[in-house]
DNA sequence: CATGAATGAGCGTTCATTCAT
DNA sequence: TATGAATGAACGCTCATTCAT
């Protein structure tokens, strides 16, 4: 087809990359930023180590990229997922459901993922580009939240740190399952949840 | 006495550890256990860096011992806080203001903490020393929690989640204010996660 | 005609020889050996990295060649020059302006040449080939002085030493000059060094 | 001695340092800086890697330590010679004796350190300090020169540019020598060259 | 007990060279 | 003939750990 410029070239690059950064997000999942070497990266994506430095400027890229990628795929399902979900109570067990469905489905990149997002990191390693990713998530739930407000269907929270808080609580319950810490059903996890949340635990 | 036998050789051993334990906080908190070095800990405990092999068996031993010390003086103090108060929900807030407390007057350690705790860690650090200390932490509230449930100040619920639901929103309430993202007094702070956790958000 | 069978191919090798030894020649100058890179020096020629190898063995291949070209350059100039100019010291002094005005011409190369030649090398680089190139701008000169020792308008000196001791008394002009050493025009250096072999400095 | 403050330490120390040196010498100028590997010096000097850390900053450091050493080395001897040398013919020639002596005693030396200072040099390596030391050795001999044109013993030339290119002649003489391309004796040599300096060629 | 010099495995990164297309 | 993706050996530097004093 005339409509792929490049075709070849760019289709090739673009799954070389992918390649490794399937195997990175494996690596770093097990390992860690400092734990993995470039050499483990490139032997299981099955090139040698100086091909890696032809997709990527740096191990810290790689990791960057890693991050961007699959935090961009986890975003893009809560999105379609909070979409087809009506009313704000609806909307926030969708973001959970979503994020834990993604979670079970790609434990190792979640676990990456989570322990760079845990709040409070090293700053050496929490640039600029990491924070911005965190916050793209917590806009989406924020947007969620206030439309709940205004339309009452929610207290006059302060919609911004509540985003947070819940993010938190759906990482906390994730965590719990990923460690096998739960013995209880997805869905009477996400339940659970929806319910501390919507109308807490005093009596 | 006899139970002061090797009392010197005791106490002056477990000074030295505790002196370099110290140490090891702050230079753990500033530079994360890969980006910290056995010279810069030594140094800053004012020995030579082969002294502290006399103590500890290895980096990591500093390490472990490290948050084991923290974790216990903060559970200490957790633990005499709550004692102080009466009723599950004045119990918990006296639980959320402690932790609080402790991390502002430990800004450095906390983040340690808070990170090496931020509910999945990396394998290679996660050792099970470390989740037994974790472990310690949700019981102390899970006994509270579930006293709750008998008197029937709040309702049936499972326990063991929702201690560890609860100690990570305090994590995150926590880390959003280490960060400087929040804007409220550490009392609103607090009122505002107690309410959150007790009568939830909806209406 | 016969003469002219693989011209074209000929033609167009030696055309793509060229022209990769252009950028070399500028590439090395900025440099270094060690410094420039097979990329940087693709690049420049506008080519692919693996065409290089179509024209020449290695980088050090090219290196050599990349001196010889400039080497024979300089002596055919030097040549016609002396030839041109009558009486030994006519054409000292024709040998040393040309060499001043080749380099003030092709600062990047000279810097390359000088550094090369200058004397003593490492082994690693100095090979035979390059030698050989040395040793021929030597004879250049060594003839003119013999002819000058033979009409008795020179002493009866050791004319190879002397050839050679000139040439690095012209190099190193060259080099201070370059360097922005020397305050002097061009011509004041030339009569000063000129001078200098001539009639030395004693009283 | 009571003399000799933290005598053990320091001498161990310099002593290592010295034999770093040695080694690195032996090394550089084989292999010039860009060939030789800290490994290869570690193994020269009998030592590990790691060890060369302990004594100096980077190869770099140890390769300005090296010419510093030496050059110093090289100067004093050359200082001392002349100082015991009457008028300006007479200094002369001892400079000449002296570097000649030095070169022929430490030839792998030599090598390197008319390498580095061969009048133009990659910028990368020329740094303010290798400028430095070239400039010493060039003012030593600038101050008898114009020690001779106030006495009438040579004529009124630029000191300046004269004590450079002697320097030049003289590293010329050396490198022909060490090359092996002088069948001469040093004496011969030495007497040819202070000759040319002194009369030039002419007749 | 205390020291700190010595070790050496390990890692990120570069780049000359090759070879399938 | 020309390409440029892939390779992998090589190197400078770090640092946890050991051990002779």
């Amino acid at each position: 087809m005339p409509a792929t410029g490049r075709t070849k070239q760019e289709i090739v690059s673009e799954f070389r990359s992918a390649g490794i950064l399937d195997s990175a997000r494996k690596v770093f999942a097990k390992k860690g930023f400092v734990g993995a070497t470039m050499d483990e990266i490139a032997a299981a994506a099955g090139l040698a180590k100086g091909t890696l430095y032809l997709y990527f400027e740096s191990k810290r890229d790689v990791y960057l990229k890693t991050l961007q990628r699959g935090s961009a795929e986890l975003l893009e399902q809560v999105r379609t997922s909070m979409q087809a979900a009506d009313g704000t109570h609806a909307k926030m067990r969708a973001l959970i459901a979503a994020r834990a469905r993604y979670a079970e489905e790609n434990r190792d990149f979640y676990t990456l993922y989570s322990t760079q997002f845990g709040n409070i990191a090293h700053p050496a390693l929490l640039a600029k580009e990491f924070r911005s990713l965190q916050l793209k998530h917590a806009h989406t739930l924020e947007q969620a939240l206030r439309k709940g407000v205004d339309r009452g269907e929610i207290g006059p929270v302060d919609v911004k740190a509540l985003a947070f808080t819940i993010q938190d609580m759906v990482r906390s319950l994730i965590g719990r399952r990923l460690l096998g810490l739960s013995k209880k059903s997805l869905e009477d996890d996400i339940e659970y949840l929806c319910n501390l949340i919507w109308i807490g635990i005093g009596r």
